[in-house]
DNA sequence: GTGACGGTCTTTTTT
DNA sequence: AGACCGTCAC
């Protein structure tokens, strides 16, 4: 079992699973194997500590996440003992113990949740009436934060006093009591009310022997009370967590809970993980470089275990369709060049704000790609699910008040807005709910001040029908479970839901309705009467003696069992998941629900100033980590984009984070050529067979151009779009360029290669033809320009290699965007390329790695990887020199430059290779690590530092071992 | 006065 | 996709 447990973990990740200290903090930066040291702690703690499951709780931040979780603990523990943990949100396990032991702290038992939209009205509406100046969302977001603080709206009144604090103290008291009139608690009430009731209560944790907590950078100070007291009793505490993955500021998370902690616990115990089993060196290397750009960061090792693969792409286009557009083309390129080794589900795209998915969903659906969208617009928030369920709410929580709000008349039922006002001025007049007042009146015992005309009041009898029709079924129930299908069943029909959606919507209909379907379908799953024992079961917590406890029971909270688990609970994405339809979709995602995920192949467009950092972020360093967290989802391939112009059009600037000096030299300008080598290499960065020669040319076929050439790789239109975008508007009546252009002619052939040419010579050819070539002159000219200047540059500073030979193809080869090598070059690149580089024009490092590379080359045998990663060092070689120069890269106990780490660090010799070794720049293998690796590990660890620190002396040229790399490879032979 | 509807502008991140 | 505003019909 033991052996089970620890089987594929490395030193420092066993070291955390089986420490015998009580309190374990685990930094674990990306990839480095956080869940799975995480769950195999927990089964460790099951087995060697003899602790009973039911007696441990484990924390995590999202659904998602908790369910990864489970199903990890399952393997390792089984599907019975998995169940009885106390595993979930922390909103979820909070809302347990809420609904169990919630009397001690005077909640009513039957409390509903009140979800951002519940909130959000109930403010303004407190603005409104008050004729306050304060922003509605802003208070709403300030009063989150406070009970983020543990602050609640008596405290808060009780200590702030100036005249702005005291509006908003205002709300914040109005807000909580109207909550509590409405028996609603919101989101943060969960940890706050939770946090009171473990601190009077403090026996209703009496049991818990242990806690885990994932993501501990994201805890806010109320969730790190709530740990306090969840632990208070024994102090069993492992946490796992990365600062530099914290990005829910926010929402008040607070890096400083991980040094609170150590504080509070004196005897925490910390480890590192600092190996990296998920990204290639390139992307690793670039996301490296971002994060340490945050200077106030502490230093922090990461290694990779991959090979150095394909470059990042920093791809630069005109405008946000044509980043949508060109993101699309790259999708199906690589899929048809990697002979479909890469599937849709590899692709995810990643979002700073979920709004950014529309033009991307857009030129998605036109590609007939078919996609998934995690967060943003959630299932449970589209209005037709919304609204339904709002019926629902209103049905198990009549004070829910905001709900009924929105539903009162919808459909529309001739009760306006007017009417609805008056009655909600008269209810809160005679201090009864909006419900009793509506009911009241409907029935005719209480007569409405406001007169209601005929039709209002027909419709608001309809209404209230609905709703104690709903009522009746829960009543009628009698000993056996509320049928949650058979309300919602009856509010459909009632509502003659299908027939008002197809009026309402008429484009989308179908889908709107496939989406109650669905609905109903989780309503029917949540109504099994078998199902639902169990899921009760499952959330409820052990009996303590002598304390009293509120037993959930299917008949009195089928209902609010349902709304709980759907307001914490995951979007219909996940459900898919679930039901193990692995479909073939894109992923987009926004990045924060990205977290803790990854993929072959990321895209993170929209990398631009406003965008990313956004414009009303207050911290850019978080910004900075959501970049890095982003980029750290890629295992094989990274495309970064930014347009040149935004969706409204203003002009966009690329990210700062981007834009710093020596960021470029970590990224290629466009995508990837991608021959035989590169399908290997992504074969084995992850572990997939290769496709055979055979299958990759029948995909390539489709193809219209393998190379991620239609774009002009600096940002600019393609010519044929030039036409159409400059002068379009102009009636066709373009002047003419003064200057006239002269160098390159274009020949025909060159025009019919060119994408667009042959539509020009549909009729209307002439003035097309000359429309084209006064854009193609003008941008030629720019173009001549900037790269005469650019020349000049690294004239003095660059040798001459990759990146020069293709400026030196041409203006027209670049000018239209063509890929800076061609395939055949790249796959016949031999050392006497590597000649061309003048050895003086090298930083000494530099000089030095291609000296341990020719070594390389001279032994016999060359291993498949080894030759993969010498090619890819080579197209690299005039990007890294420059690099070399900007910044050192440092390693704590020894010093290896660059370019030599790309290349050979990550592929020491076998012990038969010994030869290799030989030379000088090589180090002799620990031999302690063995046992891990099934070969020796070397002694160095990479770490590059910031730029202050000036190029090393070098010591040693440490090796790297590739854990994946040679176990893929191993696969194969 | 009401209610319905269509066009325009603005969009952070989540339990 | 939602909030907001102006316009039109009853």
């Amino acid at each position: 079992m033991a052996s089970d447990i620890l089987k594929g973990l490395n030193r420092a990740q066993r070291e955390a699973v089986t420490s015998e200290a009580n309190v374990v903090q685990v930094l674990a930066p990306p990839g480095s194997g956080k869940t799975k040291t995480l769950t195999a702690r927990v089964a460790y703690l099951l087995a060697h500590r003899q602790l009973q499951p039911w007696n441990i709780i484990v924390c995590t931040f999202t659904v998602k996440a908790a369910s990864e979780m489970k199903e990890r603990i399952r393997g390792f523990v089984g599907d019975e003992c998995a169940k009885q943990l106390k595993l979930g949100t922390f909103h979820s396990i909070a809302l347990r113990y809420l609904k169990q032991y919630g009397t001690h702290i005077g909640l009513q038992k039957d409390f509903g949740l009140a979800d951002t939209a519940d909130s959000r009205a109930i403010v303004k509406r407190i603005v409104k009436q008050n004729e306050l100046s304060m922003d509605a969302n802003q208070a709403r977001s300030k009063i989150s934060s406070q009970k983020a603080k543990g602050i609640d709206a008596e405290e808060f009144a009780r200590t702030r006093k100036n005249a702005e604090q005291q509006e908003f103290s205002q709300i914040y008291q109005e807000y909580q009591a109207m909550l509590d009139a409405s028996n609603l608690l919101d989101y943060d009430d969960l940890l706050l009310r939770c946090c009171v009731l473990l601190r009077t209560k403090r026996e209703c944790v009496k049991n818990v022997q242990a806690l885990l907590i994932d993501e501990f950078q994201d805890t806010n100070t109320i969730q790190y009370d709530l740990m306090s007291l969840f632990a208070q009793e024994r102090n069993v505490i492992t946490i796992v967590g990365d600062p530099d993955q914290s990005i829910y500021g926010f929402r008040s998370a607070e890096i400083k809970n991980l040094s609170r902690m150590k504080e509070g616990w004196p005897d925490t115990l910390t480890i590192n993980l600092e190996e990296n089993y998920r990204s290639s060196g390139a992307i690793l290397h670039a996301a490296q470089h971002i994060i340490e750009q945050d200077e106030s960061r502490p230093a922090k090792k990461l290694q990779a275990t991959h090979t150095f693969g394909l470059r990042p792409i920093l791809r630069k286009l005109p405008h946000a369709q044509a980043e949508a557009e060109w993101l699309v083309s790259e999708v199906k390129r690589l899929q048809a060049l990697t002979g479909n080794m890469l599937q849709k589900s590899d692709f995810a795209v990643l979002l700073r704000s979920a709004a950014l998915s529309r033009v991307i969903e857009t030129a998605l659906g036109q590609a007939g790609v078919p996609y998934r969208m995690v967060g943003g617009a959630r299932f449970y928030d589209r209005v037709e699910i919304k609204l339904l369920l709002d019926y629902l709410r209103v049905i198990d929580t009549p004070g829910n008040s905001e709900a009924l709000e929105r539903i009162i008349n919808v459909p529309a039922r001739r009760v306006g807005e007017a009417t609805v006002k008056a009655l909600a001025e008269e209810a809160r007049i005679k201090g009864s709910t909006l419900w009793s007042h509506v009911e009241a009146v409907a029935q005719g015992r209480r007569r409405s001040r406001a007169k209601i005309n005929e039709p209002a009041m027909l419709g608001l009898r309809k209404f209230v029908g609905i709703v104690l029709g709903g009522r009746k079924k829960i009543e009628a129930a009698a000993d056996g479970p509320v049928p949650v299908v058979d309300i919602l069943t009856l509010v459909i029909k009632k509502l003659s839901f299908e027939k008002y959606l197809s009026e309402h919507y008429k484009e989308d209909h179908e889908t709107r309705w496939s989406n109650v379907e669905e609905l109903l379908a989780q309503a029917t799953e949540a109504s099994d009467p078998a199902r639902l024992q169990s899921l009760i079961e499952e959330s409820t917590l052990p009996d303590i003696d002598d304390l009293e406890q509120v037993a959930v029971s299917a008949k009195d909270d089928a209902l609010s069992f349902f709304l709980a688990n759907i307001a914490l609970t995951a979007s219909s994405a996940e459900k898919a998941e679930k039901d193990g339809e692995q479909a073939q979709q894109l992923t987009i995602s926004t990045i924060h629900a990205a977290k803790g995920l990854e993929w072959p192949v990321v895209f993170i467009p929209a990398c631009y100033d406003g965008s990313i950092p956004h414009s009303r972020a207050e911290d850019h360093d978080e910004e900075r980590r959501l970049l890095y967290v982003g980029m750290t989802r890629a295992q094989a391939v990274l495309f970064l984009s930014s347009p040149q112009r935004n969706s409204q059009r203003e002009e966009a600037v690329l990210s700062t984070f981007l834009a710093q000096s020596g960021v470029s030299s970590f990224f290629e300008e466009h995508g990837p050529s991608i021959a035989m080598t590169e399908v290997t290499g992504l074969a084995i960065t992850l572990r997939r067979e290769r496709p055979t020669p055979a299958k990759l040319a029948e995909c390539k076929k489709g193809l219209d151009t393998d190379e991620d050439n239609h774009w002009p790789v600096t940002g600019e239109l393609p010519l044929a779009e030039l036409a159409k975008w400059d002068y379009g508007n102009s009636g066709g009546q373009a002047t003419r360029p003064a200057a006239v252009f002269s160098s390159a002619s274009i020949t025909m052939q060159q025009l019919s290669d060119f994408p667009g040419a042959t539509a020009a010579a549909a009729p209307g050819f002439t003035s097309l033809k000359i429309k084209y070539e006064e854009a193609k002159e003008e941008l030629t000219l720019a173009q001549m320009d900037r790269r005469a200047q650019q020349a000049k540059m690294l004239e003095t500073e660059k040798p001459k290699g990759r990146k020069r030979q293709m400026e030196g193809q041409g203006t027209i080869a670049s000018f239209f965007g063509k890929p800076a090598l061609s395939k055949q070059t790249s796959s016949t690149t031999s050392l006497e390329s590597t000649a061309a580089v003048n050895a003086s024009d090298m930083p000494p490092g530099f000089k030095r790695s291609r000296q341990a590379l020719q070594e390389v080359d001279n032994v016999r045998t060359i291993r498949p990887e080894v030759e993969l990663e010498r090619q890819n060092l080579l197209q690299h070689k005039v990007r890294t020199a420059p690099l070399l120069r900007q910044k050192s890269v440092i390693s704590t106990e020894h010093s290896v430059p660059a370019a030599g780490y790309m290349f050979l660090s990550n592929f020491p010799p076998r012990p038969e290779d010994a030869e290799i070794s030989s030379s000088a720049t090589m180090l002799p293998f620990e031999e302690e690590d063995t046992e891990n690796y099934g070969h020796a590990r070397p002694a160095t660890t990479l770490h590059t530092t910031s730029m202050q620190r000036v190029a090393p002396q070098r010591k040693t040229l440490g090796m790297r071992r590739s854990l994946h790399g040679w176990s893929a490879r191993g696969g194969k032979g």
